[in-house]
DNA sequence: TTTAAAAGCTGAAATATTGCAGTTTTAAAA
DNA sequence: TTTTAAAACTGCAATATTTCAGCTTTTAAA
């Protein structure tokens, strides 16, 4: 693929877009020409937990989930990223090592920007220092906000939470394509892969969901909102 | 108190400190013209999650809990901070309300910091905006991994958990006063009182921990560290 | 100091969750 | 296409956790 396709490819790219809204042309150029365009087949490792990382990833297609591993080598997913959009918070600014994993749930576009050109920039632009706060704290807000779910709800209602945040803010549309395999969302809901089973079966018979396959459908969201709220 | 005396108070400031070796006296004094030193008793409320808040805080002497209520006003304490220290990642930046509440666990000296002028300060200077996300992540940083604590591990793990974080990283002792109810620990380790009970019972008969009155005593950290991993 | 309220404690029953063992279905590899 | 492994499912027994009711101790207020 020529220089000329690749960045034809960048027209789209929202990264791009913040970048010049705070710096230029040719600052842009000076990072592309620092950042790597590479394709992930699914399962396969992007960032890993623990590694010095001198890049941090941004996602223009597919999607990701960023996870972290305890000392018994439990997994436990914090949460699901899908293109376009950064997967700041892992590794930036603060930290040497990255904190969490990146795993690609599908087939990935991702691009590894350096850390040290964009840490440049920052010194020497404050808004855009400011903007890439922006950046890093909602994905830590994502994160923190399923794990007050986690903390202060039964399975089932953490189950619900996690399909409507995936409906909702992660995939954008109803009925939508499961990435998640029952394991993984029993390490993002924080408990047993049989109790995703039985919930979510149960969940099929209330009326509440419909699973044919890797399909999910959400059949009655208000009820499911109550199941989240009480459950 | 004499303004020359409330600036003395000023020169054990670690906030201070790092303003200082970012900017000058002036801007120094430019804040601290912005800022309120106020004293909160044991309960009272310092930060309340949803408020408007145009201030940040920071904590001199004392210690606070980071908290937050969900729909179903069930609490949940995210960490628990003792000063000196900046008490970020409530409302800083991105933010125009609070997300978290912040309430005194026991009598404290609290400066509270206008936001606007910092911000000011931070867009005019960006190793000082730098830094300043590094009090920022530090504290989501924490946070997280309670919460991991927490996804991962069963309520014997977790309290372990949080025994261990409190000796090590709050109070800085081993035989500390826990400013904490049962009722607060229950809401930290996401489980309910009785259980918090009966497993600080429990550590106790297996001589892991003494308790008396408040003060608590870990007498078996390798024993306890072992609960943590396994529990 | 007295009194009331809050916090702490205990054991037992009810409920939720996990772990296991065996089966079926789905997806990937040969 | 066939084969194989992984994922999904099911029901049950074991374990963990919550809820409840009643009690004692501590703390704060009158």
């Amino acid at each position: 693929m020529s220089l000329n396709q690749l960045h034809e490819r960048c027209q789209l790219c929202l990264f791009k877009h913040i970048v010049c809204q705070y710096l230029g042309e040719k600052e842009f150029e000076q990072l592309y020409s620092n950042t790597l365009q590479l394709q992930y087949k699914k399962g396969e490792n992007i960032l890993k937990q623990g590694n010095k990382s001198t890049q941090i990833a941004y996602i223009s297609t597919g999607s990701v989930k960023i996870h972290y591993a305890n000392e018994n080598h439990k997994d436990l997913i914090m949460t699901v990223v899908k293109g376009p959009g950064m997967l700041g918070g892992a590794n930036v600014f603060n930290e040497e090592l990255n904190m969490f994993s990146v795993t690609a749930l599908e087939d990935c576009q991702i691009c590894l920007i350096d850390l040290n050109v964009l840490k440049g920039f920052a010194l020497t632009n404050s808004a855009f220092a400011l903007r890439l706060l922006d950046f890093v704290s909602s994905m830590f807000k994502d994160s923190i906000f399923n794990f007050i779910s986690l903390a202060n709800k039964q399975v089932n209602g953490r189950i619900a939470d996690i399909l409507i945040y995936l409906s909702k803010k992660v995939y954008k549309r109803n009925p939508f394509v499961l990435t998640l395999t029952r394991k993984e969302i029993a390490e993002f809901a924080a408990c047993s892969q049989e109790n995703v089973i039985h919930t979510l079966s149960r969940f099929e018979k209330e009326g509440l969901i419909k699973n044919d396959k890797k399909l999910l459908t959400i059949l009655d969201m208000e009820r499911l909102i109550l199941v989240s709220k009480n459950g």
